[in-house]
DNA sequence: TTTTTCGTGGTACAGTCGTATCATAAAAAA
DNA sequence: TTTTTTATGATACGACTGTACCACGAAAAA
């Protein structure tokens, strides 16, 4: 069997050119025929790695969640439990706010998923659920940290306050991404959230 | 001139078909033929009242935005300031909660359109600035109101404030709408956070 | 009554889409 | 060396899509 190609190494080039694709022309957009251009090989070849656009498309969610997934770990493992809580969840909001390209494509792109996924059930797979639970999970571990550390009051209910984390993190990130506020005054904003969360309650 | 037909009526009927359509299939996936099957009438018919497709989408996000107003303009107003600037935000937050149908269609339907804004320039028009605008200065002098009544205190900035609650309304609602978590507890999150927003800081 | 304009139906056109088919060069297996 | 399998190219097909065009009935205007 002549396997000189690296299937891994080709799928990888076809994902990465989908979701430059996808992020410049929009997710709905996005052809076989595009895809192959920008991945600078045939049409033929897309079909061949990924039978389906079905395929291609289950493919680059799961690729964009797990590139997200590694840039957060990367990114949040420097100072993983050796800073304050506090530092950390910022930290994770300036790596999920859609200031650069990487972050921008992503949130445009995983709303765009998660719109589609609401009509064609072909998408509604499980990386729409074990990617937000990793996530919400590390959160929770971190406000528990903070508890034991006093730097967030013990009476906070964690689950809650990770599903109101994420919610406005995903809140804020859209209204920067449509220009509805700047980063600037996202970055304030939730400043703001996070002094009201550290403090006693009343 | 034979005008025995009310244009109004047949564009509002079309924009219903249209947006009916949309939070079926998809945005990305609504022709002019579907609309047209689903409104009773013949493609040329649309191609009358809304001359290209990109006109139907344009007053389509209109009538979104226009729908929208008019039920928060309804629902709200019936204890607009008679009650407690919380029973206000409760009730503003159950309106926007994608739990019925219409609710769900326009969470699902403007968001939808702001992603396709992001790589259509022709949907970028003043109807996501106006219409948010207007949103954000209603929250404001709702929390003006709250504060003036020592309902919130007076240290709060209205403007953060208003920012961080529209941005949780919208995170909390894709949260619902997608299925990371149920309307229950989001209710109960939402009220979690108003308890800490009307709260003395320590 | 004649003329003009409005509203609508039917349909054709050019383009794009995903998919399927056939051929073929190259490399491993025999 | 012969045979088989892999990977890719070129291309055709049917099903859409938005748009344009033509015709015609009806009702207002003349």
């Amino acid at each position: 069997m002549p396997r000189t190609v690296d299937h891994e190494e080709r799928r990888s080039k076809i994902l990465e050119a989908f979701m430059a694709v996808a992020a410049r022309e929009g997710l709905h957009a996005t052809s076989l025929r595009a895809v192959a251009v920008e991945a600078g090989i045939s049409l033929r070849s897309v079909q061949y790695y990924f039978d389906t656009k079905v395929g291609l498309m289950q493919a680059g969610l799961a690729a964009l969640e797990n590139q997200s997934n590694e840039r957060l770990r990367t990114r949040l493992g420097g100072l993983e439990s050796s800073s304050s809580a506090r530092a950390r969840l910022q930290a994770l909001f300036a790596i999920a706010l859609p200031t650069d390209l990487e972050s921008r494509r992503f949130h445009l792109l995983w709303t765009s998923y998660a719109m589609l996924a609401m009509t064609d059930q072909v998408i509604s797979d499980r990386a729409f659920v074990d990617s937000p639970n990793r996530l919400k999970k590390r959160i929770v571990s971190l406000l528990e940290e903070g508890k034991s550390r006093s730097e967030i009051d013990a009476s906070r209910h964690s689950e809650i306050e990770a599903s109101l984390l994420i919610a406005l993190i995903h809140g804020l990130g859209t209204a920067v991404l449509v220009g509805h506020q700047t980063a600037e005054s996202a970055y304030s904003s939730f400043d703001h959230y996070l002094d009201r969360l550290a403090s006693e309650i009343q």
